[in-house]
RNA sequence: GGCCCGUUAGCUCAACAGGUAGAGCAGCGGACUCUUAAUCCGCGGGUUGUAGGUUCGAGUCCUACACGGGUCACCA
């Protein structure tokens, strides 16, 4: 790898520093305060009240900018929340160590011990009286004043995304939140948190293609899951009522600003409820977080506003299609000519049934429209095939898909729970993916076999915890939400 | 996977119609003890994503490839 001259300015520093005898990589930094702990405390006092004090802190932190005057330098150093001028001066430090602070550069980790003062200018600021050598930074940093604009190295150094750029790390301190509330919300319901498999024999709980693997001592094919659902609702017979989990899922398919083959999902399942009673829930989730982390109950997302005043717009599947596809009502009544027009949007893959048809004109021409948060019901029964039938249409499942910003946020049903019925949905599956459908549920006996014990009537849901993150961050790509999402190899 | 756009110094960006690749920041040297996009003087830094082609001459035109972004498709 050639070095660029400033990249050779660095390494010969840090052979000086090493010639000095100082340690370049310490074991340890006591200190007293962070450098947003100091702003946090010190920052609304006055120059005289700093005086009094007489603070002595021991702050470490990045270096992120310098100004150098002769014999008093400038700079700033930051934490991941806050930066803090520090004041160095020759008269103070000493002759030497002020020489042996040029061969310091922006980006290099110190530690800075002395009193607090205010500038002129009423700047919280470090008087210097020793600074200790943390870490050399062998890269120049980006630009000060733009910082780090190209996506690709934002994507693939994140850390220097991080370093360079403060609202990003409020993009992860506020998923972090989110994630930590969600936590709380279900703690609070006396609902316990579990881990199921990642690596599964049959992918199961959603209709998508997994990623494959291969345990060796076992001799045995695993696929990364798709959903945990099937084994949350093992946990809702085996007697625990109310179970989620927060954590990773895989899908084999298509990146786009929507899609991470990895993501984060919230799976929640709830004995003797029903999906009615998770509509109420993921309401109150979400408009609670919202309050609690933004203090308000509207979202800015790009050009629009969302409101996450309760309650939610509930909008049948049908009357979503009928108002929003631009079709006349009267055309969802002739099937094949449903069949015809779906398959006219995906020319690749003929709709092979009326119910997928119906899915596909959803995708296309209803969900970018829902805006505001709208629980879509009763889509498709063939759609469905873990949900049970609506209480008023058999061909109809008793399901939701919440839709905002015109993603889909959540999925929801009352969980068929007849292992008669489940038998028979996963054979109609089954036909469908002899018929080229990769997407089809695969038959799980065991899970069956686990409903012969007796699955309560079960809410459950799942909520797409990236998309919310962008929703609540206002960002229009999931790579901007996921801290390494997946990019090609380079080389 | 299709189509469109992008890739120039460490970073952010210029470079007209094909004619010696520039600026700001950053870096290096110098001046400067309340600066904060510090200021002032001077200097260095490029295989223009990669490989070919057209041309007297290519950052610029053509082809292929790589990576990224957007979009459509696939898919939640």
């Amino acid at each position: 790898m050639k070095l660029s001259d400033q990249e050779m300015a660095r390494k010969s520093k840090l052979e000086r520093l090493a010639q000095e005898n100082i340690d370049l990589f310490p074991r340890k930094v006591e200190s007293t305060h962070s450098v947003y702990e100091i702003v946090a405390a010190f920052s609304s006092l006055s120059s005289e009240e700093l005086e009094k004090k007489k603070e002595k802190i021991i702050v470490p932190g990045r270096i992120i900018s310098v100004r150098k005057m002769g014999r008093a330098t400038f700079f700033h150093i930051m934490d991941s929340r806050a930066k803090l001028q520090v004041y160095l001066r020759e008269d103070k430090v000493s002759k030497r160590n002020y020489e042996l602070f040029s061969l310091i550069d922006i980006g290099d980790i110190i530690s800075v011990e002395g009193m607090l003062f205010k500038t002129q200018t009423g700047e919280l600021t470090v008087l210097a009286e020793s600074f200790t050598f943390l870490a050399k930074c062998l890269h120049p940093l980006p630009e000060k004043w733009h910082g780090l604009q190209d996506v690709e190295i934002r994507y693939r150094q994140r850390f220097l995304d991080l370093i360079m750029n403060p609202e990003q790390r409020e993009v992860f301190r506020l998923r972090s939140a989110m994630i930590s509330h969600v936590r709380k919300f279900f703690d609070g319901k006396g609902y316990i948190e579990v881990e199921t498999p990642m690596m599964q024999p049959i992918p199961g709980g959603a209709l998508a293609r997994p990623f494959k693997t291969f345990h060796n001592a076992l001799g045995m094919d695993l696929y990364l899951r798709i959903a945990p659902e099937l084994y949350l609702k093992r946990l809702i017979v085996g007697g625990f009522e109310k179970v989620y989990e927060i954590n990773r899922s895989f899908r084999n398919e298509g990146i786009s600003s929507e899609h991470n083959p990895e993501f984060t999902m919230l799976e929640f399942y709830e004995a003797y409820a029903d999906y009615n009673d998770m509509m109420d829930m993921t309401e109150e989730l979400i408009q609670e977080m919202s309050l609690a982390l933004l203090g308000k109950e509207e979202i800015a997302y790009g050009a629009n506003k969302i409101s996450l005043k309760r309650p939610w717009k509930r909008l049948k599947f049908k009357e979503a299609l009928t108002t929003y596809s631009g079709l006349a009502p009267s055309r969802f009544d002739d099937r094949a000519g449903v069949i015809e027009f779906a398959s006219t949007l995906t020319p690749e893959k003929q709709a092979p049934s009326y119910g997928k048809a119906l899915d596909v004109i959803f995708d296309k021409c209803v969900k970018e429209s829902l805006v505001q948060p709208t629980f879509v019901l009763n889509p498709p029964k063939e759609v469905s095939p873990l949900a049970k039938a609506a209480r008023d249409d058999p061909d109809e499942a008793e399901r939701f898909e919440l839709v905002m910003g015109g993603m889909e946020i959540a999925n929801a049903f009352s969980e068929l729970s007849d292992p008669e019925e489940q038998r028979i949905r996963f054979e109609e599956q089954e036909q469908a993916r002899k018929g080229g459908d990769e997407d089809a549920h695969w038959i799980d006996r065991d899970y069956i076999h686990a409903l012969e014990y007796g699955l309560p009537p079960t809410g459950g849901e799942g909520i797409g915890i990236d998309r919310l993150v962008m929703l609540f961050a206002d960002r229009k790509s999931i790579r901007e939400v996921i801290l390494f999402p997946l990019l090609r190899q380079k080389e």
